[in-house]
DNA sequence: AACTATTTATAAGA
DNA sequence: TTCTTATAAATAGTT
């Protein structure tokens, strides 16, 4: 969204990527918050930028709870006959996915 | 974005708001991949839906490396003189900081 | 699952 | 960095 479209790759100059960051930093949290407020989800989002900042986002209790209920749903996959995991792995195969 | 302005707060029908949980799951994960990818920023992202379905985005590293890291900065949180922590807190502050 | 009218996010620029 | 503006992108309601 913006005036051009932009590629999908790292932007390579710093401060126009840090000024993407904070903008985009932002929305990302924002919708985090409305998924987990329109739908009733629990939403964990944790963000290092690249000077080592952490912005997080929980939203029913606090990143350490969702973080050890995560661990204990991956811990106990496939043994909770409710519980699906469904896993979107990184890199290739998401950017296979989202980039057409 | 649509054809109406929503209110923010829990969609009430049940098909209306598992539709919604759906594509907006899709574009909060799109949208942490594009942060990751365009400004070199480390992500994850967990969602537990109303049933207990995990979806989760990691962009370096898998989940759990990124939760261990997480754990880390904010255990010694203070003693490393270059990291901050940004802790956005969730429901009212938040609300009120995103809702105007 | 597709469509499309609208809202929202945001890339550039001031 | 904060504000504005033009445009791209996401998505609510509909089919």
């Amino acid at each position: 969204m913006g005036k051009t479209k932009m590629e999908m790759k790292r932007i390579q100059n710093p401060s126009r990527r840090q000024v993407t960051f904070s903008k985009r930093k932002n929305g990302l949290l924002k919708k985090a918050f409305e998924l987990s407020v329109l739908c009733d989800a629990e939403v964990a989002l944790i963000i290092f930028s690249e000077t080592g900042k952490i912005s997080e986002f929980a939203s029913h209790d606090d990143v350490a709870t969702i973080l050890e209920k995560y661990r204990i749903y991956t811990e106990t996959n496939g043994n909770l006959g409710s519980t699906s995991l469904q896993n979107i792995k990184v890199t290739d195969e998401l950017a296979s996915y989202f980039l057409l």
